[in-house]
RNA sequence: GCGGGUGUAGCUUAAUGGUAAAGCUCCAGCCUUCCAAGCUGGCUAUGAGGGUUCGAUUCCCUUCACCCGCUCCA
């Protein structure tokens, strides 16, 4: 999966990222600390505008979509209900002998003899070891193999191949799930995993005060779904969206920021009638790309899988580095009745950008039972009531702008005048993301005329967009600056534009810089605005 | 959490049991009429802690972080 060239890539866009001021470590001065990262200047720009669209799409651009800014810390009764205090909670398992982890739960039960050893004592030097382990053969095998592998162990520890085993005894065990069924050696005792990270409200640290980071904002949107039907005075089908912090204590965090203990998500949750109460279907009429009042659920799911797909498409992520996921039925969560995962071609492999899950009533149901709490919509077109069924397409932020910058990473070969060949590196981000929109540039610093103009042309175009202004080394070293960091567009002011060049027909006009063709157009200022705004919308 | 690898300036690399060197980048100045030009000057580093030693970036121990594989990722 991660050949060399790819790990390669990762590392120039990690350096990148970090001479650039997009991405850091977290706490970097005191040694970084694992599974965190903070972004600089340029990835805040980006993780903005990733977020901006997002919102505008899901909530400004439609009528059937309302928002929500809720709590990390929410009432602990709320991961009760939803069931991560259980589930977010496993027990895992070492083998003693191979080191692999396994979840304590998913071990196979199995019968057969036991051998039960104290220790090994070493035949040339004389050292023992007292540590008990054991081995489980199934009944009838040799008790040689279980002294084989228990050897192996304390050869683990320091005794030769023919130690001698201390205080070898047997017995039958069955439905034991303390042995690795793969190779009989004993586990180490199951130690719970709990992914949800704890902490106290109020000044008294005990059990009565623990409460929990949220380890997905979707919960919020339930607890809520009732406040906000009422205040929204929306009908179902509707959504309710949020962007926010989650945090995750993953046992190992990978991949730069892809896998982190702190993220941020950006979830809807579409309310859809259940397939029972559905108005009847008028005949179909061919075209049905608006949304149906009589849609099922899956429909539903079709529908919000092409929008999202439609979305990453619109700032800029290549189609053909994405790719869908239909989860098997045996991969899907006990509440999904589908899912689909939107993955992006990273350079460590395809990984999930969004899931996108029909998640029926299960969340407002358990919300339903145990706050006591009706949950249930009374709909007036078919005079019935039920607790909404759901559509839930959950996308990670700072996967998105992973996923961005690696696909806007770009080198190439460019030969200047003189023939010589040089690497250019660019970030080709759409010009609806990108951190800065135009970069304006005096050709020289030293003519206060073309200093003055160049601020004035920042000016005008900063109540608009972010804007940039550099007038530091030679032209083309800035436009390279600005072609690293994805700035679509600069402007220089030149002679011409102050009509001190050959041509003074030229007055008042500037050069319009393209990032990813270097061509540049001559446009006139009052123009100008105008075209980029066309062009960054 | 296990195994392997790596840690010297923003980046890439050098050197040494005894003053840590260079190129690029960055900053300032000069110069420069459109794609990393030139000149002058400047900032900045041995991941952290401990040990051995007169003296440790170098040797030893611990720890932290990053990368790779396993594991995990409702």
């Amino acid at each position: 999966m991660a050949n060399s060239k790819s790990i390669e890539q990762m590392e120039k866009i990690v350096s990148l990222c970090k001479r650039r001021g997009f991405i850091f470590q977290s706490s970097e001065i005191y040694g970084g600390i694992n599974g965190f990262w903070d972004y600089g200047p340029l990835g805040a720009e980006l993780k903005r505008n990733i977020k901006d669209q997002w919102w505008r799409s899901m909530t400004s651009d439609r009528d059937d979509v309302v928002g929500l800014d809720a709590t990390i810390i929410m009432s602990p009764k709320v991961w009760e209900a939803s069931g991560h205090t259980k589930t977010f909670s496993d027990p895992m398992v070492d083998c003693l002998l191979s080191k692999k982890r396994y979840r304590a739960d998913q071990i196979e039960p199995q019968s057969g003899i036991a051998y039960f050893y104290d220790g090994a004592k070493d035949t040339e030097s004389g050292k023992t070891i007292d540590e008990p382990y054991s081995v489980l053969l199934p009944a009838g095998k040799p008790p040689e193999s279980a002294r084989k592998t228990a050897r192996q162990f304390y050869g683990m520890r320091g005794a030769s191949e023919n130690a001698e085993l201390l205080g070898e005894r047997s017995e039958k065990v069955e439905n034991t799930t303390r042995y690795n069924p793969e190779n009989g050696s004993l586990f180490t005792e199951p130690r719970p995993f709990n992914l949800m990270f704890k902490t106290f409200v109020g000044p008294l640290q005990d059990e009565n005060s623990v409460a929990y980071l949220r380890p997905e904002t979707a919960q919020a949107i339930f607890a809520q779904f009732k406040n906000v039907l009422e205040v929204s005075r929306q009908k179902v089908p509707f959504g309710i969206c949020q962007i926010g912090k989650a945090f995750r204590n993953e046992v190992n965090p990978r991949n730069f920021t892809f896998r982190s203990r702190e993220f941020e998500q950006m979830e809807l949750e579409f309310f859809i009638k259940p397939d029972d109460v559905l108005p009847e279907a008028p005949a179909e009429t061919g075209e049905v790309a608006p949304p149906q009042p009589h849609w099922g659920w899956e429909k539903w799911h079709q529908y919000w899988v092409d929008q999202r797909l439609a979305w990453y498409e619109s700032i800029g992520l290549s189609r053909e580095r994405l790719e869908l996921y239909w989860q098997p039925e045996e991969e899907l969560a006990h509440y999904a009745r589908a899912t689909v995962d939107i993955l992006y071609q990273f350079p460590f492999g395809p990984q999930e950008l969004e899931g996108i899950a029909a998640r029926g009533n299960f969340d407002l149901t358990q919300h339903h039972e145990h706050s006591g709490k009706s949950m249930e919509y009374f709909d007036e077109e078919t005079k019935s009531k039920f607790i909404p069924h759901v559509i839930e397409p959950s996308a990670g932020v700072d996967r998105l702008a992973l996923a961005l910058i690696c696909d806007a990473y770009a080198e190439e070969e460019v030969t200047d005048d003189k023939g010589k060949t040089e690497t250019r590196v660019a970030l080709k981000f759409h010009p609806r993301i990108a951190p800065i929109k135009v970069a304006v540039f005096p050709l020289l610093k030293n003519k206060p005329e073309l200093v003055a103009k160049a601020k004035e042309v920042q000016a005008l175009l900063r109540p608009w967009m972010n804007v940039a202004y550099d007038e530091a080394g030679a032209i083309g070293r800035r436009y390279r600056r600005q072609d690293e960091i994805g700035t679509p567009f600069c402007v220089t002011i030149d002679f011409d534009t102050i009509g001190k060049g050959e041509d003074t027909s030229l007055e008042g006009t500037v050069t319009l810089r393209d990032r990813d063709s270097m061509k540049q157009e001559r446009v006139s200022i009052e123009e100008l605005s105008h075209l980029l705004l066309k062009k960054i919308r």
